[in-house]
DNA sequence: GCTCTATATGCCTTGACCGGCATATGCCAA
DNA sequence: TTGGCATATGCCGGTCAAGGCATATAGAGC
């Protein structure tokens, strides 16, 4: 439990179905165990590590925890590969150049 | 070494150092042995994970070996992530059109 | 204050994985 | 074919995380 970054939490495919499921709306707790079928203790620590890579973040209601995405932790990733997404675009502009070239050579 | 996906690969930080290693340009093992300051089984092993998970592709010259970014994996994490950005976007969407809202009222 | 509900935390076991090391494989040259 | 270089693979020990279980905490109502 040291280095609860947002690489290693979607490394987890439970908590890849936790983010899948609040995309269409925050949860309870309860609720998430019920609709994934794992125990609570279980959604509760990967909340935890959701929570530590800023991937949900947490609305108290009384005793009730209402668990929303949190954009931060997406958006990290987002950045991450940013990079490699502008090296996907510099090949096609040369595959889009070169079929050109080839089309002014017909 | 059961479930080899794009997450769990790119969940090691020498995995990602490999791949950004690998933006600017194809490496041999070796070079990245060095660069890394990892000896060279741990090199080949992580290659191993990010080869499965078609994060790089290798071109073999005689006994060398060249490894370069595949596009193939990191195309999947971002297909993954798209429909969160999808969500971000609704957002600004939101806030853009409150934020005109507001302005119309004043 | 007691109790019920909702959730978090602690302990334990098991399994996975990383790193180091030794060794095998594959290819080339002489 | 023998030797040497580049790389892969197998084994081992330590570490860490996931899941199950029991239990602690916190709030709401009586």
């Amino acid at each position: 439990m040291v280095d609860r970054d947002v690489f290693t939490a979607i490394g987890e495919p439970t908590r890849r179905r936790i983010l899948d499921q609040l995309r269409s709306r925050e949860c309870l707790v309860g609720e998430l165990v019920e609709s994934l079928g794992i125990s609570q203790p279980n959604v509760s620590k990967h909340l935890r590590v959701l929570d530590q890579a800023e991937l949900v973040r947490v609305r108290i209601d009384g005793p009730r925890r209402y668990y929303a995405l949190d954009d931060h932790g997406l958006r990290d990733l987002d950045a991450w590969l940013a990079p490699f997404r502008e090296i996907w675009a510099d090949r096609l502009d040369a595959l889009e150049q070169h079929l050109d070239e080839t089309n002014k050579e017909d």
